[in-house]
DNA sequence: ATGTGC
């Protein structure tokens, strides 16, 4: 994208003026550098999103956006009920509650480095990966409804959990008003086998060290210790979610239409908030929410049995566990007054600031994690909400690297072969069952992902903590 | 993201 398109409003700020049907700006952060490695796409897209009703302030974009279904990947968009705002489930994205969690062991990098080729094998068998994975649980009627419900609640009361973890979780672990009723008979089919799978693409658990701190009171206050081995899960709502994203999506288009809403693309069908679509669409979501929230508490749970048959002592304890493609009531300020809101994030992370009184007491006074997840190989990263995120994104950041280069690109610039063995020999082992999926995944498919988090800081979103280095991969 | 593809 060319910079000379925007107004440059400072270094790491740029703003689309509202033109035609924008009902409001549309607002970038990231650097020079990363702006002209955007695709046109990404703004266009941005500026669409602004033209839907009862959008407030306006559409944002973070430092790691690509161009996406609709809305842009790493985009931000609150919309007021009371003014006629919609939900749009491709302003979630196909995988519903897609998100990070990160663990800490307390183990240094030494102990892990000993075992590190038995206990890659030993994780590449506890973790279905892969497309159509499916796991050592099945789930009946009763129970798929009870899961729905429930989220990592319900993995915490069948015994793939512990209740410690819950506070650690965003919304505690369950999102409420989810509608298991609303979610298609298909959806749970498709779910009936892949609970705790990690499923496909960009999905992985690594183990993880932690290989510079920035922030040495947050990182304490987070349990992150330099030298120390954290685990990470990237997963999503899998089959569940994706079948609900498909089947609303195209509810929504014809719910769209019904409701005289012109939209700039079709791709960008929402219902409003307060249609009889719109409310199943939300109750459907939730539901989807909580499979991705049960998930990766049951990944969680399969890490830390096999971390503690090396390490019998080791105690695996959840630092946080966000969700980046979701929509939510929140309350934000807008013009010194509060307004309940519909935050649509895709590919987009929540990031509340010191203070908020969602977050558990010993994290309130420093603030929300948020986990970053980098391109495998090179690092992620771990930041806390920033003070200013509220009036600059409805308290959002980046999610992760963001992707610089089409899958069907990197299969043709690298084969997976090459890249395992290219990160074997720098000590990083990835165990996966699609050398394609590895080859899709390359780390030079990526942006630099300390260029976006960088930016995320500079632009008050989000400030870094620390950063962790991959030690073994297991890769959908 | 996805029992990858209208």
């Amino acid at each position: 994208m060319d910079p000379a398109r925007l107004t440059k409003l400072d270094e790491v700020t740029w703003r689309i003026e509202p033109t035609g049907a924008m009902r409001v700006p549309a607002i970038l952060y990231a650097d020079e550098a990363l702006i002209r490695d955007m695709d046109d796409k990404v703004a266009e897209q941005a500026s669409n999103v602004a033209t839907l009703p009862g959008i407030v302030g306006a559409s944002y974009v973070m430092p790691d956006a690509h161009w996406g279904y609709g809305f842009p990947i790493g985009g931000v968009a609150a919309f007021d009920p009371e003014q006629g705002g919609v939900v749009s489930a491709g302003g979630v994205g196909f995988d519903i509650s897609c998100g990070v969690r990160t663990m800490t062991t307390g183990l240094a990098r030494a102990e892990v480095e000993r075992v590190k080729d038995a206990l890659a094998d030993s994780l590449a068998r506890a973790i279905p990966a892969g497309v159509g994975s499916e796991g050592a649980i099945t789930l009946d009627a009763a129970a798929m409804d009870a899961m729905l419900a429930g989220g990592a609640r319900w993995a915490v009361e069948q015994g793939w959990g512990e209740a410690a973890d819950l506070e650690r979780i965003e919304e505690g672990g369950c999102a409420a008003e989810a509608r298991p009723d609303f979610v298609s008979a298909r959806a749970k089919e498709r779910q009936r086998r892949e609970m705790g799978t990690l499923g496909s693409g960009n999905h992985y658990l690594e183990i993880q060290a932690v290989e510079e701190v920035f922030d040495p009171a947050a990182a304490r206050a987070f349990g992150l210790a330099p030298g120390e081995v954290v685990v990470t899960i990237h997963c999503g709502s899998r089959g569940l979610g994706h079948q609900i994203g498909t089947e609303f999506l195209k509810e929504m288009v014809v719910a769209a239409e019904a409701a005289g809403l012109v939209l700039p693309d079709r791709e960008l069908a929402c219902a409003p908030i307060a249609s009889e679509v719109g409310r199943r669409y939300l109750g459907a979501m939730r539901a989807a929410t909580n499979c991705a929230l049960a998930n990766r508490e049951i990944l969680g749970h399969f890490a830390r049995r096999v971390l503690r048959h090396f390490f019998p002592q080791v105690e695996v304890r959840l630092l946080f566990d966000v969700s980046h493609n979701t929509c939510k009531v929140e309350t934000h300020q807008v013009e010194g007054r509060p307004r309940t809101l519909f935050v649509h994030r895709k590919g987009a992370t929540r990031a509340f600031g010191p203070g908020h009184p969602s977050l558990p007491a010993a994290l309130r006074a420093v603030g929300q994690p948020v986990l970053i997840g980098g391109s495998m190989g090179t690092g992620s990263y771990v930041l806390v909400g920033a003070p200013e995120s509220e009036a600059r994104s409805f308290a959002s950041a980046c999610h992760g690297a963001g992707r610089a280069m089409s899958r069907h690109a990197a299969t043709r610039q690298w084969s997976g072969r090459q890249i395992v063995d290219e990160l074997a020999a720098r000590g990083v082992l990835v165990r996966s069952p699609s050398m394609r999926g590895v080859a899709e995944e390359a780390p030079g498919a990526y942006k630099d992902v300390g260029a976006v988090v960088l930016a995320a800081e500079r632009a008050g979103l989000a400030r870094r903590v620390a950063r962790l280095g991959p030690v073994i991969c297991i890769k959908g």
